[in-house]
DNA sequence: GTGGTCTAGACCACG
DNA sequence: GTGGTCTAGACCACA
């Protein structure tokens, strides 16, 4: 379902977190539609299962799956705060990969060529 | 010349980096000019210089300035690395923005429209 | 009679203790007067029987329903307890209330109005 | 400072978040103070440490305290939600709590002295 | 020295 | 069986 890679030096939680929520915005895991249980997850991914479950409470922070008591975790896709905040923390994050880019040497065109690139990886669902 | 803000959670080492990486790119820093000392950018900022120092350190081994011992750090404008792994790395960075602003609520439109917003930001400052 | 909110971070346990005490006290159901079988309400509310069945018995730990085998669960309003434990129980669960809301900006004449209209919510329903 | 009571039901975490808030609340920690660190605040409660450090980050969130590494956490003194949903979340608090006095056997009467003894507990300091 | 992450495993509450 | 809490201790990043 998604893969963590251990030599990231990004945290493992932030991996899983990324990787969960890449999949349910491609649609991968539809609405409605159940994640596997933390431990199992984390079985198939060699990790903890705590680290899967607090990926998973923090998902349901954001409102993107409900977690509950003896439940399995559930996909919502209704996120619960404004989207002006989301647009501005968008922003800001744009900004910050931008200019990194930008200074590694692309110009202002391949800047927009990746962009629509990215933008095409977040549609590819496998039917 | 830049600014922390000491609320935000991210390190200070990363707000200083982005900040001058940010600077640098937007063309308020001329290629061959020359930065504040890490003391003194430090004493500006209120914050430890060890920690201004390793932000320069950073952006040395980036190629985007030289530092050299006794003497005032200086902006090259030749990054060393290839601009294929630039590419690649601001993909995966934009993908998980991306993904990030699409599980809150903003539709592709939206996404199109912030990159343009981040986009300008970048512009050279007319001075 | 009663709704339980299945997008809520609280046991569904916890739900209906609360839903069905807040009935009794505002006279929604009568001193005598029956409540629905467990797993007819259950049914209603599309929940575990189970679930209904625990809350059943901890309202009448508590006192405030007589719950016997083979009979309708049955209102007492006779609580068990002394007033003065009652007392110090809620003066700790104002105090949690109110430091919370303090703690997020709200004002001593803020907390002594949604006080008032909390009270008021409670009153008996003239129906 | 504060105090856990290991017989309590509820989880340590909620416990150290609860009376954090209060001491803050009541000014015991003024506004740009530093709280304890966690390790040291865990030993003195007889408690891990790591329950403390989740439970700052819990503040942190809240926007309460600011928690960076490296550094002692500051208490700010700054909320970050909207009033309006502190008010709606301390009402269903308020209607919980009450709802339990009166089923306990407390007059309205009851309710409101009971709610100034409250409220009177938020203001008390040592001066 | 401070907080953050991860693993590990025990025990509990919920359904 | 599911997720939640707590303890424990190793290791890391930041200041």
């Amino acid at each position: 379902m998604i893969s963590i890679n251990l030599e990231d030096a990004r945290p493992l939680e932030e991996q899983v977190i990324a990787a969960l929520r890449l999949a349910i915005v491609r649609g991968e895991v539809q609405t409605g539609g159940a994640l596997p249980s933390a431990r199992q997850l984390a079985g198939d991914l060699g990790i903890h299962w705590n680290t899967v479950a607090r990926a998973y409470r923090r998902l349901n922070r954001e409102g993107l799956i409900a977690v509950r008591h003896g439940r399995k975790a559930v996909v919502t896709g209704r996120p619960n705060g404004s989207t002006d905040a989301a647009r501005a923390s968008l922003r800001d994050d744009l900004v910050e990969a931008l200019t990194l880019g930008r200074s590694q040497g692309l110009s202002r065109r391949d800047l927009t060529e990746v962009f629509k690139d990215a933008l095409a990886h977040l549609q590819e669902r496998k039917s």
